[in-house]
DNA sequence: GTGAAAGCGCTAACAC
DNA sequence: GTGTTAGCGCTTTCAC
């Protein structure tokens, strides 16, 4: 059985077309691959036996020999986080506007998917590989992505972390992150400059670098302000809108006792915020809520949400666009600024209702 | 200058491998292959060589070479909306269950792009290729995606159309869809049991396919009803948060008359609910409003938003599973159901305020 | 069990 | 300009 078909398939090989045009194959490359000098009358019969093979160079053979589209992976917690997936397109976006094509994987937390990737793309000759989001931030993570970084360094390639702090300096990685913890010190600053003293903080998994980063921020501006952050208001989670609502009914059924609450992201807030309606507790009336990510919809609540603003986008971008440049050895660090953005969620402690700005 | 490097580069080859072991290629390919007899001495020393030498076989290599990770390609407007998010999930999820790699693309609505990536898919010998989401509906748009279904079909692979109407029969293409055109009626058809006569479309690009199923429904379900729709009430835009902002306040300027709205998207019904409080029309009191797509934050507007649930990641999971298993040739065609959820945000006319569920 | 050799589909010297 | 000849890094007969 032979595998060649002399009709429309999509199986023909430059062979093929060679035999189809009267010419060699080298011919055939020569004229597909560009500028090189070719008659115009062998181009003519060399792109109508393509046109009537309907034929469609082998992208790996050509890989394999040389030239050859590059590949980048990408590999994310989870893509329907609208974070994630807002650092995901401006990763996407900038990979093919640069000519390079998309490898993804999600591995909804699981770190041995993120290893198992990771290989995959060693094998696949990446360009470089972009680890999206936050992770869990244990020994064990720093070394093995210490040493996938070195072994994607030595093959000439590169590891990326986006939106994830450093691992131990002298790594060759490049990193892009923003200011996670002063945009929470910020966030909470402002909450606390309302007056409010005992503010819950509903955060995500205990060793997840990005929950860490926002806790910290929040500590260290209860520490500057002189006010004690009672431990019993940290309650961990997830990021999803749904750790929040449950977080918050928990809080409400403890009897826990604050004035505001400064949820890990925005759909944590979303979640939180709706506990709180059916509760019967007004926000920002009683109850102060803030955000973290300024997602989209984040005015669309109501009361609309004060949260932080992160140039999501413009980080997934600057991810390729840096390890595509930062090829050489050599760890390279980024770190965006991030902003509050007030809207009409956090009110003045025993004072008035609205702080809208 | 050598490209081999007998210390732990990722850049060794098989051969690399095979010398540092003292065997020879084809062996070490066999005690990586798996389960070919090889003695266990000779596989303890390959081993060894391939740890010391941190080798990873070239991935393209393989896949020329007749063994090698079959690849999948998907293909979104914008990973950013949270309906293809989800979707995006579900494909890459099955994908990666069923140890297929995923190549990504997302084409901002420009068909041109998504072209392009067909192509490019065909040219890395995609064992599929997944359209994800509704995309325009034009008759270049039906000719040219009937090629490349054509083209891929007669490659040996495949074409799917996840959330996307089918083309013309016979054309060899999967389709996995939802019943877009039901919920829309569904929603309508509850909406005017309540009273509504004037309901205000806010649709989407007039010749995308989600937005043309969804007015199919709404108009339907008027005609059902005997009700006579205004062409007036209906408004084109896109399927984002601001396009539902902006064509609400238009309405409201030019003082359409309506007591309910029904938007393209939840996402366009959270724009809209936010220019509806600025105006200060009280939701659900003095007009009603409805989404598309069931979100996870629907219910976390207020008035919590009624909506129709679209299974959007089982449609992704889906695509995959049928799309591997159909690989010959001839159509095949999935439709999921869709189910309003009613929450609070539709109100009888000209009676009470809430009609939670 | 293991090696030598052929071949996957392509590109890149090197000839003429 | 164009054909011939080597590879690219791997798998897979086919011998031994």
């Amino acid at each position: 059985m032979t595998r060649k078909n002399a009709d429309g398939g999509g199986r023909s090989t430059i062979r093929d077309v060679a035999a189809r045009a009267g010419v060699s194959a080298a011919t055939v490359s020569r004229v597909l691959g560009g500028v090189y000098p070719v008659s115009t009358a062998t181009r003519t019969q060399v792109l109508r036996a393509v046109r009537e093979l309907d034929y469609v160079a082998d992208a790996r053979a050509k890989a394999i020999a040389g030239a050859g589209t590059p590949t980048l992976g990408f590999v994310l917690d989870d893509i329907t986080g609208p974070s994630f997936a807002l650092m995901a397109h401006g990763v996407e976006r900038e990979a093919t506007r640069l000519g390079h094509l998309c490898l993804v994987c999600s591995t909804d937390g699981d770190a041995a998917h993120e290893s198992d990737f990771i290989e995959t793309m060693r094998a696949q000759r990446a360009a470089a590989v972009i680890l999206v989001g936050g992770g869990a931030d244990t020994p064990e993570y720093r070394s093995r992505t210490a040493r996938f970084a070195d072994a994607l360094a030595a093959a000439g390639s590169r590891l990326v972390l986006c939106g994830r702090p450093p691992l131990d300096p002298g790594a060759p990685v490049t990193v892009i992150e923003y200011d996670n913890e002063g945009g929470a010190y910020a966030l909470c600053a402002h909450v606390l400059s309302r007056g409010h003293r005992r503010i819950l903080f509903l955060g995500g998994e205990p060793e997840h670098t990005t929950a860490q980063g926002r806790e910290r921020g929040y500590l260290a501006a209860h520490h500057a302000r002189g006010v004690e952050a009672d431990p019993a208001l940290r309650l961990a989670g997830d990021f999803t809108r749904d750790s929040g609502y449950r977080s918050m009914r928990r809080a409400l059924e403890t009897g826990l006792d604050f004035t505001a609450v400064m949820a890990a992201t925005d759909m944590v807030a979303a979640g939180a915020l709706t506990a709180l309606r059916e509760a019967g507790v007004d926000v920002p009336g009683e109850v102060s809520l803030v955000g973290y990510d300024d997602i989209p919809f984040a005015r669309d609540l109501w009361p609309p949400l004060t949260t932080v603003r992160v140039p999501y986008e413009e980080l997934g971008r600057l991810a390729v666009r840096t390890a595509l440049r930062s090829a050489g050895v050599g760890d390279e660090h980024l770190l965006l600024g991030t902003h509050v953005v007030v809207r009409g969620s956090v009110g003045v402690v025993g004072g008035g209702v609205s702080s809208a700005g």
